[in-house]
DNA sequence: AAGACGAAAGTGGTTGA
DNA sequence: TCAACAACTTTCGTCTT
């Protein structure tokens, strides 16, 4: 029953034309092993839908329709109590019971159901924007439900709440968005998210683990257009540095640019600290002091030396 | 002239009394 | 609630390539 999902992406490297890529189905990311491009950012979800209830008779009881989700206000499980036009079609009985209906439902759809509808579109646009994977998308969908029927939006604008929530949702699944994209994405002051963010986390409860900055290096590495060994190198470096608590309390962020920074040096592909600080949303500040600490805790300053003979 | 470097002052958030 | 504190930013002057 597993399709196999290589075989869906015996594709070209749009950069360098080799065939080795490899899939990244959590972050939704197809990266290229030979020159390191991000080629695909938004993969199609290959799991099935639909469940087996009887192994029997399963070809009869399928679900054909749309899986449950919280994306959809109402979970996407809606019917609305038909409108005027069917009224002709009941007696008077019936049609007594049609309106008692009407008005319940009327009833039901509260301020919530009204402010979900346009949250949730608003969602959709931002990790479009951001080329999220749907299941993302789907956890923001779900930490924003939580918020609102927790009355959290109370005080606070809808469009900061769903930042915060994308914002949320990436951090738990492991694919790391910059504050600052979400920024560009949403509109909303990068303070500003980082304040409801944390709210909504805190009110709701959310554990969410310190993010690696591992996970930064194949993006930014990526709109460097740095190779494949400099990644594995930037990866290594900060792997090196973990094991002497060398990235505990410090930004992950700032952390991923100095070893990226570092590894392009080492590899002679190098790039202007500007240019490192500029897509990973930090100072080139921030990359010197990381930098300086590499070097004297790691003992790379001979590596350096080494590629400046060259 | 551009990039790298470093000092100093400022910002926003956390922590602990 | 306030002050101390750490990480990061901004700004700016100086050195290096």
């Amino acid at each position: 029953m597993n399709i196999n999902r290589s075989t869906k992406y015996v594709k070209k490297c749009p950069e360098c034309g080799g065939f080795n890529l490899s899939v990244n189905s959590d972050k939704g990311e197809v990266i290229c092993r030979d020159c390191g491009l991000v080629v695909e950012d938004k993969m199609i979800d290959f799991d099935q839908e639909w469940r087996e209830f009887d192994s029997d008779t399963s070809g009869a009881r399928r679900r054909a329709g749309a899986p449950m989700s919280f994306r959809q206000f109402d979970k996407g499980l809606g019917t609305d109590v038909g409108q005027a036009a069917d009224l002709y079609r009941l007696g008077g009985k019936n049609k007594n019971k049609f309106f008692r209906l009407r008005k319940w439902q009327q009833r039901v759809s509260t301020a919530i159901e009204r402010n979900l509808k346009l949250a949730l579109s608003e969602l959709k646009r931002i990790s479009s924007f951001l080329k999220l994977p749907e299941s993302v998308e789907e956890e923001a969908s779900r930490i924003y439900t939580m918020a609102v029927q927790k009355g959290l939006v109370r005080g606070r604008s809808m469009e900061s709440v769903v930042a915060g929530a994308v914002y949320a949702a990436c951090r738990k699944h492991d694919v790391p968005r910059t504050l600052d994209e979400l920024s560009e994405a949403s509109g909303i002051d990068r303070k500003e998210i980082g304040r409801t963010y944390r709210f909504v986390i805190r009110e709701l409860e959310i554990k969410i683990l310190p993010s690696n900055p591992i996970d930064y290096i194949p993006r930014f590495a990526s709109e460097l257009k740095l190779t494949a060994m400099t990644q594995s190198k930037a990866v290594e470096i900060i792997e090196e540095a973990r094991k002497i608590a060398l990235t505990s309390g410090r930004g992950p962020t700032g952390i991923a640019a100095a070893a990226l920074y570092v590894a392009a040096l080492i590899n002679g592909e190098k790039r202007t600290q500007r240019a490192v600080a500029d897509v990973a949303g930090v100072t080139e500040v921030t990359i010197r002091n990381r930098y300086k600490e590499l070097l004297s805790e790691l003992g790379l300053e001979d590596e350096i030396k080494k590629k400046k003979k060259d």
